[in-house]
DNA sequence: TCAACCATTGGCCCCGAGGCCAACTGTGCG
DNA sequence: CGCACAGTTGGCCTCGGGGCCAATGGTTGA
């Protein structure tokens, strides 16, 4: 498995709450990491494992949403699943516009946990996987020359050899010796296969 | 021009608040129609024009949240926006999971309602630009014939003509027509604009 | 039964893509 | 200065894609 198993973070200010909850994702099948404050979870930089966070919301100091705000400011960031014990409901409107995957009150119902935390990680699963193909074709993209870029950019847009060799103001065999090393760049066996790779990164 | 100027739909039972929405809407250069009830809105089939909804939750007989799963009922619905006197937090999270825009507390600031709409439109539009492009791919496609399809799946994976051939046990040239008949069916000048147009449908 | 449409194939020819070898130019680096 | 690398180009040859014309056989609806 290239996959690692994925973590449940769960921040919480009290630790009989964090190891309710620990026990419960034990015994749902699930790892967790627990911190005492938002400070605590951020302080770390961001796991490489696949996971969710699961977060109270009335926090001292740095508080849920400010959590959210943090971990989206960053590039990437996990699903984030909010608990609280009197939510109000514009609080809840906001951390769900923020692109949270629930927010759940306290006493929380297991089976509505679980089922949230079974959402997030397929969700971050499904980032991962994005970010995953998106990265490995910047790698790849990253080798190319300038010149090459332009060439590639204009190759996927249906251009023809003779049509670059044109707008660049180059003779067309040139535009053919940069397509090759450009199919050898990015590992591409077609046409086909480097348009597919370039849509998919944007 | 051809896309049409948005409305905004308006559902509540109290005619004053519907007045009241409509100036404020009209104040705000936008459209509108006003429905007494869910099942006013819902009886007429889905108008042509983009637009989004505003709702009260609270309406009698099929409330706010019922009127948006019916809308997600059905194949295309446009983003709703929830007002609403007092809402428990249960049932904002619920609407918002459900897909809305947002879900605002009567009395409703202006600035909050006319952002929201704002928000909707403009994501009812990428919808639309979405749909009907997979629209005018998908009438296309409808042209083809059960073999052309074929060729073209295997021609957009990136497979030689030969390759087809023999993986469909026929004649290299025959494939050649049948792609060659795909092309035009498609409209697509170049194996890289086929393939992006196969892309953009799924 | 005839026309229309689909699937199939062959031959011929052209053009676009691409590999191989060779060569020249400019730029930056040790 | 001399090497390494990017950008450039030419010639030659092969192969894949695709247009044009012609033809056959099966299915189906008028």
């Amino acid at each position: 498995m290239s996959a690692e198993a994925p973590v449940v973070h769960l921040v919480d200010d009290d630790p009989s709450v964090l190891r309710a909850l620990r026990r419960l994702l034990a015994a749902a099948g699930h790892a967790s990491e627990t911190y005492r404050s938002a400070e605590e979870f951020l302080a770390r930089p961001l796991p490489e494992a696949p996971g969710c966070v699961v977060v109270d919301l009335g926090l001292p100091g740095a508080d849920g949403l400010e959590l959210q705000d943090r971990l989206a400011g960053r590039g990437t960031a996990p699903p984030v699943i909010f608990l609280t014990g009197r939510g109000d409901l514009a609080t809840g409107v906001r951390a769900m516009k923020g692109g949270a995957v629930d927010f759940l009150t306290k006493p929380v119902e297991p089976g509505a946990l679980i089922g949230a935390i079974a959402v997030a990680l397929a969700r971050d699963a499904d980032a991962r996987r994005s970010r995953d193909a998106e990265a490995d074709v910047a790698r790849r993209l990253a080798l190319l020359t300038p010149r090459e870029r332009e060439v590639l950019d204009l190759v996927v847009e249906g251009r023809l050899n003779k049509q670059i060799a044109a707008e660049l103001g180059i003779a067309e065999k040139t535009i053919k010796v940069h397509r090759a090393r450009v199919m050898r760049k990015l590992d591409a066996r077609g046409l086909a296969e480097l348009v597919r790779l370039m849509m998919g990164a944007g």
